[in-house]
DNA sequence: CTCCGACCCTTTACACATCAATGATTGAGG
DNA sequence: CCTCAATCATTGATGTGTAAAGGGTCGGAG
């Protein structure tokens, strides 16, 4: 009721964010579960999620640094190191030093981790458009369009703050 | 160009969804740091996230179960506890026995906590509200609908697993 | 050459998250 | 009453994530 269109309250404009925002962590949540149910369990080959983040970065170019990975994977180099202390515990890659900046070390899949991600890139992608079959193909692209825009007004909006 | 809606290719419709899963992780991701960011250092009441969930879920309804919390919050009941623990420790919340049902134990705000959520609530939303200012009203009302559509098909997928 | 800022990686302490196993309690049926 | 399945909360082992501190290395400014 009321003529619609007005002039959006603060409030409101706030209301519809914050749900937004609930929508995009629950189904954020949803669908991490999901594949991780769908993953781990199943015999042969497991990865955990970051794992399997890490080992399809590597596939995608092999022998990056720590730093790289931190960067390409949006998350801390502290972090970054524990899971390549893991993955290189269970035999998947391996740290390298680099011979010109011994600062560097560089991490390369071994035959196990590259058998690993290989076996595991289709069926990820499988069970990602399994769980994204609720939504039409125009949807889907309409989705995947705002969530472009709104991943890059983050960006953006990051380097602002870091320079101000 | 070229005729609309050709039949999908399952490949092609798998790298959509690929990729809009990755943006739906990465807008995530950095909405998340970025939430972080302001609130955590900000002097005053800080509160991580995971906590500002279980006390903005308390203040909707005060002395749920933890079992209640655990499906609300989308976690895993064994991870509440160890949330309560902490926010019972920090004098935020308190667990009472249920008189009539000695398994339930249920969680209450206490005052710090109270205070606390409520001078968080309003923060939050505007933080929210500035993050999503990159797409116009329009979008995020898009956006929304979208997202809605996705959680709720998880939701009912969800259930059908469960019996299948 | 020497200093020094910048970068890379690691470490520590902590919070959060899962899964699986456990003990306590309840309620329904036999 | 008694058993037994279901529910609730906790625990322990492990993985993932942050922030902050620290040490090693590099490269340029003096």
């Amino acid at each position: 009721m009321t003529a619609k269109a007005k002039v959006e309250e603060p409030q409101a404009l706030a209301d519809v964010s914050v749900s937004l925002w609930v929508r995009l962590l629950e189904s954020h949540n949803l669908m991490l579960a999901e594949l991780r149910r769908r993953f781990v369990p199943g015999r042969g080959g497991a990865a955990t999620l970051p794992r399997f983040d890490l080992l399809a970065n590597l596939i995608r170019e092999d022998g990056q640094t720590l730093a790289a990975l931190s960067r390409r994977m949006l998350v801390t180099a502290g972090n970054v190191t524990g899971l390549v202390d893991r993955a290189e515990r269970d035999g998947l890659v391996e740290r390298r030093a680099d011979p010109e900046d011994r600062r560097l070390s560089r991490v390369f899949l071994k035959k196990k981790g590259r058998a690993l991600i290989t076996s595991l890139l289709p069926r990820h992608a499988a069970h990602v458009a399994d769980l994204l079959a609720g939504l039409d193909a125009k949807e889907r692209r309409e989705l995947r369009r705002l969530l472009g825009k709104l991943r890059g007004s983050f960006t953006s909006h990051d380097s602002e703050a870091a320079v101000s």
